[in-house]
RNA sequence: GCCGAGGUGGCAGAAUGGUUAAUGCGACGGACUGCAGAUCCGUUUCCUGGGGGUUCGAUUCCCUCCCUCGGCUCCA
Protein backbone atom coordinates (compact mmCIF):
# COMPACT_ATOMS: atom_id res chain seq x y z
CA UNK A 1 0.00 0.00 0.00
CA UNK A 2 1.31 3.62 -1.10
CA UNK A 3 1.56 6.04 1.32
CA UNK A 4 -1.21 8.60 0.75
CA UNK A 5 -1.50 11.83 2.25
CA UNK A 6 -4.67 13.70 2.69
CA UNK A 7 -6.48 16.89 3.57
CA UNK A 8 -8.81 16.62 6.44
CA UNK A 9 -11.07 19.63 6.50
CA UNK A 10 -11.65 18.99 10.71
CA UNK A 11 -8.07 19.15 11.44
CA UNK A 12 -7.69 21.30 8.41
CA UNK A 13 -3.88 20.00 7.88
CA UNK A 14 -2.88 17.44 5.50
CA UNK A 15 -2.02 14.46 7.22
CA UNK A 16 -1.14 10.45 6.08
CA UNK A 17 -3.99 8.61 5.82
CA UNK A 18 -3.92 5.72 7.88
CA UNK A 19 -7.25 2.96 7.70
CA UNK A 20 -8.05 1.72 10.58
CA UNK A 21 -7.84 -1.94 9.78
CA UNK A 22 -5.52 -2.02 6.95
CA UNK A 23 -5.87 -2.65 3.75
CA UNK A 24 -9.68 -1.71 4.11
CA UNK A 25 -10.79 1.59 3.53
CA UNK A 26 -14.70 2.56 4.61
CA UNK A 27 -15.89 5.50 2.32
CA UNK A 28 -18.77 7.09 2.55
CA UNK A 29 -19.64 10.44 0.73
CA UNK A 30 -23.01 11.98 0.96
CA UNK A 31 -25.12 11.54 -2.31
CA UNK A 32 -27.90 12.98 -3.98
CA UNK A 33 -31.85 13.59 -3.62
CA UNK A 34 -32.80 12.71 -6.08
CA UNK A 35 -36.24 15.53 -5.79
CA UNK A 36 -35.02 16.91 -9.27
CA UNK A 37 -32.30 16.73 -12.42
CA UNK A 38 -28.79 16.53 -11.01
CA UNK A 39 -26.83 19.87 -11.95
CA UNK A 40 -22.90 19.40 -13.32
CA UNK A 41 -21.93 20.81 -9.84
CA UNK A 42 -23.04 16.99 -8.48
CA UNK A 43 -21.14 15.74 -11.25
CA UNK A 44 -18.09 16.97 -9.90
CA UNK A 45 -18.73 15.50 -6.60
CA UNK A 46 -19.48 12.22 -8.45
CA UNK A 47 -16.18 12.09 -9.96
CA UNK A 48 -13.69 13.52 -7.24
CA UNK A 49 -14.67 10.75 -5.44
CA UNK A 50 -14.61 8.38 -7.97
CA UNK A 51 -10.75 9.36 -8.69
CA UNK A 52 -9.51 8.86 -4.71
CA UNK A 53 -11.69 5.73 -5.04
CA UNK A 54 -9.75 3.96 -8.08
CA UNK A 55 -6.57 5.36 -6.95
CA UNK A 56 -6.47 4.04 -3.67
CA UNK A 57 -7.42 0.62 -4.93
CA UNK A 58 -4.69 1.16 -7.70
CA UNK A 59 -2.60 1.36 -4.48
CA UNK A 60 -3.84 -1.91 -2.87
CA UNK A 61 -6.15 -1.02 -0.47
CA UNK A 62 -9.37 -2.66 -0.31
CA UNK A 63 -11.89 0.23 -0.38
CA UNK A 64 -15.66 -0.85 0.48
CA UNK A 65 -17.57 2.95 -1.43
CA UNK A 66 -20.88 3.72 0.50
CA UNK A 67 -22.96 6.87 -1.53
CA UNK A 68 -26.56 7.02 0.06
CA UNK A 69 -29.60 8.25 -1.52
CA UNK A 70 -31.89 10.53 0.04
CA UNK A 71 -35.24 9.18 -1.19
CA UNK A 72 -37.82 11.02 1.53
CA UNK A 73 -37.27 14.51 2.43
CA UNK A 74 -39.03 17.61 2.13
CA UNK A 75 -38.02 18.77 -1.18
CA UNK A 76 -38.88 14.93 -2.46
CA UNK A 77 -42.10 15.24 -1.20
CA UNK A 78 -43.02 18.99 -2.47
CA UNK A 79 -41.52 17.65 -5.65
CA UNK A 80 -43.95 14.87 -5.85
CA UNK A 81 -47.05 16.56 -5.01
CA UNK A 82 -46.67 18.99 -7.31
CA UNK A 83 -46.32 16.48 -9.76
CA UNK A 84 -49.22 14.18 -7.73
CA UNK A 85 -46.31 11.29 -8.45
CA UNK A 86 -45.67 8.97 -5.68
CA UNK A 87 -42.37 10.20 -3.89
CA UNK A 88 -40.52 6.95 -3.59
CA UNK A 89 -41.21 6.46 -7.17
CA UNK A 90 -40.25 9.63 -8.76
CA UNK A 91 -36.63 9.20 -6.82
CA UNK A 92 -36.22 5.81 -7.90
CA UNK A 93 -36.91 7.75 -11.67
CA UNK A 94 -34.25 10.48 -10.85
CA UNK A 95 -32.00 7.93 -9.69
CA UNK A 96 -32.05 5.96 -12.70
CA UNK A 97 -31.05 9.42 -14.60
CA UNK A 98 -28.41 9.84 -12.42
CA UNK A 99 -26.71 5.92 -12.71
CA UNK A 100 -26.63 6.92 -16.32
CA UNK A 101 -25.20 9.95 -16.08
CA UNK A 102 -22.18 7.81 -13.74
CA UNK A 103 -22.01 5.38 -16.19
CA UNK A 104 -21.62 7.89 -19.07
CA UNK A 105 -19.20 9.97 -16.96
CA UNK A 106 -17.12 6.68 -16.04
CA UNK A 107 -18.09 6.65 -12.64
CA UNK A 108 -17.79 2.71 -11.24
CA UNK A 109 -16.21 2.77 -8.06
CA UNK A 110 -19.36 2.95 -6.05
CA UNK A 111 -20.24 -0.13 -4.28
CA UNK A 112 -23.85 0.41 -2.77
CA UNK A 113 -26.27 3.11 -3.07
CA UNK A 114 -27.99 2.43 0.04
CA UNK A 115 -31.64 4.52 -0.04
CA UNK A 116 -32.59 5.92 3.25
CA UNK A 117 -35.83 4.23 3.28
CA UNK A 118 -34.19 1.06 3.44
CA UNK A 119 -32.70 1.85 6.70
CA UNK A 120 -35.62 3.38 9.21
CA UNK A 121 -34.66 0.54 11.83
CA UNK A 122 -31.01 1.30 12.15
CA UNK A 123 -32.41 5.39 11.87
CA UNK A 124 -34.99 4.18 14.66
CA UNK A 125 -32.38 2.70 16.50
CA UNK A 126 -29.99 5.68 16.43
CA UNK A 127 -32.19 8.55 17.65
CA UNK A 128 -33.47 5.96 19.99
CA UNK A 129 -29.80 5.69 21.18
CA UNK A 130 -29.88 9.59 21.25
CA UNK A 131 -32.98 9.95 23.57
CA UNK A 132 -31.47 7.63 25.80
CA UNK A 133 -28.01 9.13 26.17
CA UNK A 134 -29.86 12.57 26.72
CA UNK A 135 -28.70 13.93 23.57
CA UNK A 136 -32.35 14.27 22.18
CA UNK A 137 -36.02 15.18 22.97
CA UNK A 138 -39.18 13.64 22.46
CA UNK A 139 -41.67 17.05 21.46
CA UNK A 140 -45.57 16.49 21.88
CA UNK A 141 -46.43 16.10 18.51
CA UNK A 142 -43.75 12.83 18.36
CA UNK A 143 -41.14 14.32 16.76
CA UNK A 144 -37.65 13.80 17.76
CA UNK A 145 -34.99 16.62 18.26
CA UNK A 146 -31.43 16.92 19.14
CA UNK A 147 -30.38 19.11 21.68
CA UNK A 148 -27.51 21.06 20.21
CA UNK A 149 -26.59 22.34 23.16
CA UNK A 150 -25.61 18.92 24.88
CA UNK A 151 -23.62 18.40 22.39
CA UNK A 152 -20.07 20.43 22.99
CA UNK A 153 -17.92 19.47 20.09
CA UNK A 154 -20.42 21.09 18.17
CA UNK A 155 -19.00 22.91 15.48
CA UNK A 156 -15.89 21.60 15.82
CA UNK A 157 -15.74 21.09 11.65
CA UNK A 158 -16.87 23.86 10.56
CA UNK A 159 -15.28 26.19 13.17
CA UNK A 160 -19.18 27.74 14.17
CA UNK A 161 -19.91 28.41 17.54
CA UNK A 162 -23.45 27.79 18.84
CA UNK A 163 -23.94 30.90 20.56
CA UNK A 164 -22.65 32.73 16.91
CA UNK A 165 -25.86 31.02 15.43
CA UNK A 166 -28.41 32.34 17.65
CA UNK A 167 -28.02 35.79 15.81
CA UNK A 168 -28.51 34.53 12.68
CA UNK A 169 -31.99 35.49 11.57
CA UNK A 170 -32.38 32.08 9.89
CA UNK A 171 -33.25 29.74 12.46
CA UNK A 172 -36.56 28.63 11.91
CA UNK A 173 -38.86 29.34 14.90
CA UNK A 174 -40.60 26.67 15.91
CA UNK A 175 -42.00 26.26 19.31
CA UNK A 176 -41.50 22.21 19.49
CA UNK A 177 -37.96 23.01 20.13
CA UNK A 178 -36.21 23.83 22.86
CA UNK A 179 -33.68 25.97 21.31
CA UNK A 180 -33.32 27.10 18.10
CA UNK A 181 -30.44 25.65 16.61
CA UNK A 182 -31.66 22.17 17.65
CA UNK A 183 -32.51 20.04 14.97
CA UNK A 184 -34.98 17.36 13.73
CA UNK A 185 -34.13 13.64 13.88
CA UNK A 186 -37.15 11.90 13.63
CA UNK A 187 -40.55 13.67 12.42
CA UNK A 188 -43.91 13.53 12.95
CA UNK A 189 -46.19 12.10 10.45
CA UNK A 190 -48.26 14.65 8.03
CA UNK A 191 -51.09 13.24 6.70
CA UNK A 192 -50.86 12.16 2.97
CA UNK A 193 -47.27 11.64 3.15
CA UNK A 194 -45.24 8.51 3.55
CA UNK A 195 -44.25 7.37 7.63
CA UNK A 196 -43.24 4.58 9.49
CA UNK A 197 -44.59 3.66 13.02
CA UNK A 198 -41.83 4.17 15.48
CA UNK A 199 -41.39 4.49 19.72
CA UNK A 200 -42.29 8.00 19.15
CA UNK A 201 -45.50 7.68 16.74
CA UNK A 202 -45.69 7.44 13.07
CA UNK A 203 -43.06 9.53 11.25
CA UNK A 204 -39.96 10.09 9.10
CA UNK A 205 -36.50 10.46 9.06
CA UNK A 206 -35.15 14.61 9.38
CA UNK A 207 -32.02 15.07 6.96
CA UNK A 208 -29.09 14.18 8.79
CA UNK A 209 -29.99 11.18 10.41
CA UNK A 210 -30.08 8.48 7.58
CA UNK A 211 -26.34 8.93 6.78
CA UNK A 212 -25.08 8.17 10.73
CA UNK A 213 -27.73 5.23 10.73
CA UNK A 214 -26.46 3.71 7.71
CA UNK A 215 -22.62 4.08 8.13
CA UNK A 216 -22.86 2.78 11.47
CA UNK A 217 -24.41 -0.30 10.11
CA UNK A 218 -22.45 -0.72 6.88
CA UNK A 219 -19.12 0.89 8.22
CA UNK A 220 -19.26 1.01 12.14
CA UNK A 221 -19.41 3.90 14.39
CA UNK A 222 -15.72 4.66 13.43
CA UNK A 223 -14.44 4.77 9.95
CA UNK A 224 -11.92 6.15 7.63
CA UNK A 225 -13.54 8.58 5.19
CA UNK A 226 -16.30 10.84 4.47
CA UNK A 227 -16.78 13.17 1.55
CA UNK A 228 -19.20 15.37 0.27
CA UNK A 229 -19.50 19.04 -1.36
CA UNK A 230 -18.03 21.85 0.27
CA UNK A 231 -21.33 23.18 1.31
CA UNK A 232 -22.61 20.43 3.42
CA UNK A 233 -20.15 20.94 5.77
CA UNK A 234 -22.21 22.97 7.77
CA UNK A 235 -24.51 22.43 9.52
CA UNK A 236 -25.16 18.66 7.67
CA UNK A 237 -21.87 17.36 8.57
CA UNK A 238 -21.71 18.86 11.89
CA UNK A 239 -25.07 17.11 12.79
CA UNK A 240 -23.84 13.91 11.27
CA UNK A 241 -20.77 13.83 13.33
CA UNK A 242 -23.23 15.16 16.85
CA UNK A 243 -25.74 12.24 15.97
CA UNK A 244 -22.83 9.48 15.52
CA UNK A 245 -20.63 10.38 18.27
CA UNK A 246 -23.79 11.42 20.89
CA UNK A 247 -25.31 8.46 19.68
CA UNK A 248 -22.27 5.43 20.26
CA UNK A 249 -19.56 7.78 22.56
CA UNK A 250 -17.03 6.89 20.29
CA UNK A 251 -14.95 9.59 18.50
CA UNK A 252 -13.66 10.85 15.98
CA UNK A 253 -16.97 9.17 13.77
CA UNK A 254 -14.77 9.61 10.65
CA UNK A 255 -10.47 9.96 10.58
CA UNK A 256 -10.62 12.27 7.41
CA UNK A 257 -13.50 14.82 6.23
CA UNK A 258 -12.83 15.68 2.92
CA UNK A 259 -14.67 18.41 0.99
CA UNK A 260 -14.95 19.10 -2.76
CA UNK A 261 -14.72 22.53 -4.19
CA UNK A 262 -18.32 23.92 -5.74
CA UNK A 263 -18.47 24.51 -9.27
CA UNK A 264 -19.93 27.83 -10.02
CA UNK A 265 -21.03 29.52 -12.75
CA UNK A 266 -19.13 32.84 -13.84
CA UNK A 267 -18.70 33.21 -9.97
CA UNK A 268 -22.12 32.25 -8.74
CA UNK A 269 -23.02 28.87 -7.27
CA UNK A 270 -25.33 27.00 -9.47
CA UNK A 271 -28.81 27.24 -7.42
CA UNK A 272 -32.56 26.70 -8.60
CA UNK A 273 -33.44 29.87 -7.00
CA UNK A 274 -30.84 31.76 -9.20
CA UNK A 275 -31.85 30.15 -12.12
CA UNK A 276 -28.39 29.27 -13.30
CA UNK A 277 -28.11 25.11 -13.34
CA UNK A 278 -26.51 22.72 -15.50
CA UNK A 279 -28.22 19.80 -16.42
CA UNK A 280 -25.70 17.26 -15.62
CA UNK A 281 -27.46 14.74 -18.29
CA UNK A 282 -27.71 17.15 -21.18
CA UNK A 283 -24.08 18.85 -20.63
CA UNK A 284 -23.12 14.95 -21.26
CA UNK A 285 -25.28 14.81 -24.14
CA UNK A 286 -23.66 17.19 -25.68
CA UNK A 287 -20.33 17.40 -24.86
CA UNK A 288 -19.18 13.57 -23.61
CA UNK A 289 -18.97 12.11 -20.25
CA UNK A 290 -14.84 12.27 -20.92
CA UNK A 291 -14.49 15.59 -21.76
CA UNK A 292 -16.70 16.74 -18.67
CA UNK A 293 -14.54 13.85 -16.93
CA UNK A 294 -11.58 15.42 -18.00
CA UNK A 295 -12.49 19.03 -17.24
CA UNK A 296 -13.18 18.41 -13.51
CA UNK A 297 -9.76 16.19 -13.04
CA UNK A 298 -8.19 19.32 -14.58
CA UNK A 299 -8.38 21.46 -11.77
CA UNK A 300 -7.80 20.41 -7.72
CA UNK A 301 -10.90 19.02 -6.57
CA UNK A 302 -10.73 21.56 -3.29
CA UNK A 303 -10.50 24.35 -5.08
CA UNK A 304 -13.64 26.18 -6.61
CA UNK A 305 -13.69 25.78 -9.93
CA UNK A 306 -15.63 28.70 -12.05
CA UNK A 307 -17.66 27.29 -15.22
CA UNK A 308 -17.79 29.60 -18.25
CA UNK A 309 -20.11 29.03 -20.26
CA UNK A 310 -18.83 30.27 -23.62
CA UNK A 311 -15.11 28.84 -22.81
CA UNK A 312 -14.94 26.26 -20.33
CA UNK A 313 -16.07 23.28 -22.82
CA UNK A 314 -14.45 24.83 -25.48
CA UNK A 315 -11.17 24.64 -23.80
CA UNK A 316 -11.42 20.96 -22.23
CA UNK A 317 -12.28 19.73 -25.34
CA UNK A 318 -9.55 20.61 -27.24
CA UNK A 319 -6.76 19.75 -24.40
CA UNK A 320 -8.99 16.26 -23.89
CA UNK A 321 -8.91 15.72 -27.58
CA UNK A 322 -5.01 16.85 -27.69
CA UNK A 323 -4.07 14.50 -24.59
CA UNK A 324 -5.98 11.30 -26.29
CA UNK A 325 -4.38 11.64 -29.88
CA UNK A 326 -1.28 9.64 -28.48
CA UNK A 327 -3.52 7.22 -26.81
CA UNK A 328 -5.60 6.78 -30.22
CA UNK A 329 -2.85 6.75 -32.56
CA UNK A 330 -1.18 4.10 -30.19
CA UNK A 331 -3.86 1.64 -29.97
CA UNK A 332 -5.05 2.03 -33.45
CA UNK A 333 -2.03 0.86 -34.15
CA UNK A 334 -2.16 -2.09 -32.39
CA UNK A 335 -5.45 -2.56 -33.68
CA UNK A 336 -4.77 -2.44 -37.45
CA UNK A 337 -1.56 -3.27 -37.81
CA UNK A 338 -1.47 -6.95 -37.40
CA UNK A 339 2.02 -8.37 -37.31
CA UNK A 340 3.26 -4.89 -36.71
CA UNK A 341 6.47 -3.33 -37.46
CA UNK A 342 10.15 -4.18 -35.88
CA UNK A 343 11.26 -0.73 -34.74
CA UNK A 344 11.88 -1.35 -31.04
CA UNK A 345 11.86 1.55 -28.48
CA UNK A 346 14.99 2.79 -27.81
CA UNK A 347 16.00 2.52 -24.04
CA UNK A 348 15.48 5.78 -23.02
CA UNK A 349 11.95 5.81 -24.03
CA UNK A 350 11.19 2.69 -22.15
CA UNK A 351 12.96 3.94 -19.15
CA UNK A 352 10.94 6.89 -18.82
CA UNK A 353 7.90 4.44 -19.10
CA UNK A 354 8.37 2.74 -15.86
CA UNK A 355 9.76 5.98 -14.57
CA UNK A 356 6.65 7.62 -14.74
CA UNK A 357 4.08 5.37 -13.72
CA UNK A 358 5.71 5.94 -10.34
CA UNK A 359 6.25 9.71 -11.02
CA UNK A 360 1.99 9.39 -11.55
CA UNK A 361 1.38 7.72 -8.49
CA UNK A 362 3.44 9.91 -6.25
CA UNK A 363 1.90 13.19 -7.42
CA UNK A 364 -1.62 11.61 -7.15
CA UNK A 365 -1.17 10.11 -3.96
CA UNK A 366 -0.46 13.56 -1.97
CA UNK A 367 -3.60 14.85 -1.45
CA UNK A 368 -5.47 12.99 -5.20
CA UNK A 369 -3.88 16.05 -6.97
CA UNK A 370 -4.73 14.87 -10.72
CA UNK A 371 -3.47 18.09 -12.70
CA UNK A 372 -0.60 17.05 -12.32
CA UNK A 373 0.03 13.80 -13.25
CA UNK A 374 -2.59 15.15 -16.46
CA UNK A 375 0.05 17.62 -17.20
CA UNK A 376 2.63 14.77 -16.98
CA UNK A 377 0.34 12.66 -19.60
CA UNK A 378 0.29 15.95 -22.08
CA UNK A 379 4.38 15.72 -21.92
CA UNK A 380 4.69 11.76 -22.32
CA UNK A 381 1.98 12.38 -25.48
CA UNK A 382 4.44 14.87 -26.84
CA UNK A 383 7.75 12.21 -27.00
CA UNK A 384 5.51 9.67 -27.65
CA UNK A 385 4.15 11.35 -31.32
CA UNK A 386 7.47 12.82 -31.11
CA UNK A 387 8.72 8.84 -31.78
CA UNK A 388 5.63 7.60 -33.45
CA UNK A 389 6.20 10.55 -36.33
CA UNK A 390 9.74 9.72 -37.44
CA UNK A 391 9.27 5.55 -36.90
CA UNK A 392 7.11 3.98 -39.44
CA UNK A 393 7.35 0.54 -38.46
CA UNK A 394 6.70 0.24 -34.13
CA UNK A 395 6.98 -2.77 -33.06
CA UNK A 396 3.82 -4.34 -31.08
CA UNK A 397 5.87 -4.37 -27.75
CA UNK A 398 7.35 -0.73 -28.31
CA UNK A 399 3.90 0.22 -28.76
CA UNK A 400 2.66 -1.19 -25.28
CA UNK A 401 5.49 0.47 -23.25
CA UNK A 402 4.16 3.70 -24.68
CA UNK A 403 0.56 3.05 -23.72
CA UNK A 404 1.87 1.89 -20.06
CA UNK A 405 1.42 5.95 -18.70
CA UNK A 406 -2.33 5.86 -20.57
CA UNK A 407 -3.23 2.54 -18.85
CA UNK A 408 -2.42 3.98 -15.67
CA UNK A 409 -4.53 7.30 -16.98
CA UNK A 410 -7.53 5.02 -17.38
CA UNK A 411 -7.29 2.51 -14.26
CA UNK A 412 -6.82 5.61 -11.86
CA UNK A 413 -7.88 8.62 -13.75
CA UNK A 414 -10.85 6.78 -16.50
CA UNK A 415 -9.45 9.21 -18.94
CA UNK A 416 -8.61 6.89 -21.72
CA UNK A 417 -11.34 4.20 -22.32
CA UNK A 418 -10.06 1.42 -24.71
CA UNK A 419 -11.75 2.19 -27.94
CA UNK A 420 -14.13 -0.56 -28.65
CA UNK A 421 -14.77 -1.79 -31.97
CA UNK A 422 -17.00 -5.13 -32.36
CA UNK A 423 -18.16 -6.99 -35.00
CA UNK A 424 -20.24 -4.81 -37.01
CA UNK A 425 -17.27 -2.10 -37.04
CA UNK A 426 -14.88 -4.42 -38.39
CA UNK A 427 -17.64 -4.04 -41.99
CA UNK A 428 -16.70 -0.16 -41.34
CA UNK A 429 -12.99 -0.52 -41.00
CA UNK A 430 -12.99 -2.21 -44.48
CA UNK A 431 -15.82 -0.10 -46.22
CA UNK A 432 -13.63 3.13 -45.03
CA UNK A 433 -10.14 0.92 -45.84
CA UNK A 434 -11.78 0.23 -49.15
CA UNK A 435 -12.66 4.00 -50.12
CA UNK A 436 -8.85 4.99 -48.73
CA UNK A 437 -7.45 2.56 -51.14
CA UNK A 438 -8.68 4.20 -53.65
CA UNK A 439 -7.84 7.78 -52.56
CA UNK A 440 -4.56 6.72 -52.42
CA UNK A 441 -4.62 5.70 -55.89
CA UNK A 442 -5.68 9.33 -56.76
CA UNK A 443 -3.46 10.87 -55.36
CA UNK A 444 -0.62 8.68 -56.30
CA UNK A 445 -1.66 9.75 -60.21
CA UNK A 446 -1.56 12.99 -58.86
CA UNK A 447 -5.86 13.56 -59.03
CA UNK A 448 -6.25 15.48 -56.07
CA UNK A 449 -9.22 16.37 -57.53
CA UNK A 450 -10.70 12.99 -56.73
CA UNK A 451 -8.79 12.27 -53.58
CA UNK A 452 -10.29 15.62 -52.16
CA UNK A 453 -13.67 14.59 -53.48
CA UNK A 454 -13.40 11.39 -51.54
CA UNK A 455 -12.16 13.25 -48.46
CA UNK A 456 -15.00 15.41 -48.72
CA UNK A 457 -17.39 12.94 -48.80
CA UNK A 458 -16.46 10.78 -45.96
CA UNK A 459 -16.19 13.77 -43.73
CA UNK A 460 -19.80 14.22 -44.53
CA UNK A 461 -19.90 10.64 -43.56
CA UNK A 462 -18.26 11.55 -40.27
CA UNK A 463 -15.35 9.84 -40.94
CA UNK A 464 -12.16 11.98 -40.57
CA UNK A 465 -9.68 11.15 -42.80
CA UNK A 466 -5.66 12.58 -42.17
CA UNK A 467 -2.76 11.48 -44.06
CA UNK A 468 0.19 11.14 -42.39
CA UNK A 469 3.53 10.57 -43.95
CA UNK A 470 2.98 7.78 -46.63
CA UNK A 471 -0.34 6.31 -44.88
CA UNK A 472 -3.36 7.78 -44.22
CA UNK A 473 -5.70 7.06 -41.16
CA UNK A 474 -9.41 7.68 -40.16
CA UNK A 475 -11.07 8.45 -37.11
CA UNK A 476 -15.03 9.68 -36.43
CA UNK A 477 -15.66 13.04 -36.32
CA UNK A 478 -16.50 14.36 -33.44
CA UNK A 479 -19.52 15.73 -34.43
CA UNK A 480 -20.98 19.59 -33.95
CA UNK A 481 -20.18 20.80 -30.50
CA UNK A 482 -19.64 17.26 -29.03
CA UNK A 483 -16.19 15.56 -28.78
CA UNK A 484 -16.81 12.05 -27.98
CA UNK A 485 -13.32 10.27 -28.07
CA UNK A 486 -12.20 10.06 -31.33
CA UNK A 487 -12.31 6.44 -31.57
CA UNK A 488 -15.87 5.81 -30.36
CA UNK A 489 -18.06 3.94 -32.16
CA UNK A 490 -21.95 4.60 -33.00
C1' G B 1 -21.27 40.46 11.70
C1' C B 2 -19.24 35.25 12.49
C1' C B 3 -16.91 30.85 10.07
C1' G B 4 -14.36 28.92 5.77
C1' A B 5 -12.02 28.93 0.87
C1' G B 6 -9.68 31.78 -2.76
C1' G B 7 -6.86 36.25 -5.55
C1' U B 8 -0.88 33.50 -10.16
C1' G B 9 0.43 35.32 -17.61
C1' G B 10 -4.40 37.28 -22.94
C1' C B 11 -7.53 33.11 -20.56
C1' A B 12 -8.00 28.38 -17.61
C1' G B 13 -5.21 26.40 -13.85
C1' A B 14 -0.76 23.88 -10.87
C1' A B 15 3.41 24.06 -7.74
C1' U B 16 7.54 25.46 -4.62
C1' G B 17 11.56 28.94 1.44
C1' G B 18 16.29 29.20 -3.61
C1' U B 19 18.92 28.03 -10.73
C1' U B 20 14.58 29.80 -16.80
C1' A B 21 6.99 29.67 -11.71
C1' A B 22 4.22 23.45 -14.52
C1' U B 23 0.50 22.10 -17.93
C1' G B 24 -3.40 23.39 -21.12
C1' C B 25 -6.28 26.90 -24.24
C1' G B 26 -5.61 31.07 -27.42
C1' A B 27 -2.26 34.06 -30.57
C1' C B 28 2.07 34.52 -33.75
C1' G B 29 6.23 32.30 -36.53
C1' G B 30 8.60 27.85 -38.49
C1' A B 31 8.89 22.45 -39.99
C1' C B 32 5.91 18.61 -42.32
C1' U B 33 1.70 18.29 -46.38
C1' G B 34 -0.33 18.45 -53.45
C1' C B 35 -3.92 21.08 -50.18
C1' A B 36 -5.95 20.27 -45.48
C1' G B 37 -5.82 17.95 -40.86
C1' A B 38 -3.04 16.12 -37.03
C1' U B 39 1.78 16.55 -35.08
C1' C B 40 6.51 18.62 -33.80
C1' C B 41 9.77 23.03 -32.82
C1' G B 42 10.06 28.18 -31.38
C1' U B 43 7.91 32.87 -29.56
C1' U B 44 4.03 35.04 -26.35
C1' U B 45 10.02 39.71 -22.95
C1' C B 46 10.18 42.32 -16.17
C1' C B 47 2.71 37.07 -14.63
C1' U B 48 2.03 35.26 -7.89
C1' G B 49 -4.10 41.46 -5.13
C1' G B 50 -1.87 46.17 -1.95
C1' G B 51 1.33 47.31 2.24
C1' G B 52 4.52 45.83 6.15
C1' G B 53 7.57 41.90 8.68
C1' U B 54 10.82 37.25 9.32
C1' U B 55 14.97 35.48 6.07
C1' C B 56 21.18 35.51 2.83
C1' G B 57 16.74 34.71 -0.23
C1' A B 58 9.27 34.98 0.03
C1' U B 59 4.83 33.69 -4.83
C1' U B 60 5.45 30.23 -0.58
C1' C B 61 5.98 31.67 6.45
C1' C B 62 3.83 35.89 9.86
C1' C B 63 0.82 40.55 10.41
C1' U B 64 -2.45 43.90 8.14
C1' C B 65 -5.59 45.86 4.42
C1' C B 66 -8.48 45.29 -0.14
C1' C B 67 -11.38 42.19 -3.36
C1' U B 68 -14.18 37.58 -4.84
C1' C B 69 -16.80 33.22 -3.64
C1' G B 70 -19.16 29.84 -0.21
C1' G B 71 -21.60 28.60 4.66
C1' C B 72 -24.36 30.76 8.84
C1' U B 73 -30.28 25.04 9.54
C1' C B 74 -32.87 23.68 1.42
C1' C B 75 -27.83 22.83 -0.82
C1' A B 76 -22.84 18.47 -4.09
Amino acid sequence: MRPVRIYDTLSREVRRFQPRTPPRVGLFVCGLTPYDEAHIGHGRVAVVFDVVARALTHWGYRVFYVQNVTNIDDKLLRRAAELGAEPLGLAEEHFRSWARSMDRLRVRSVNYYPRATDYIPEIIDQVRALVDRGFAYVADDGSVYYEVGRFPDYGKLSGQRVEALRPGARLEVDRRKRSAEDFVLWKAATPGEPSWPSPWGPGRPGWHIEDTAITGRLLGPQYDLHGGGLDLKFPHHEAEIAQSEGATGLAPMVAFWMHSGLLTLRGEKMSKSLGNVRSLASTIDSEGGEVLRFYYLNAHYRNPLDFDPATSFAEAREAYRRLREPFDRLTERSRSMGPGGTTELPDELADAADELEDRLDELLADDFRTREPIAELFGWGRRVVEWLDRTPDPSPSACETLLLPYRWGEEVLGLFPAPDREAGDRTLDRVVAAALAARARARQRGDFAEADRIRTELLAAGILVEDRGGSSTWRHRPADGATEASTTTD
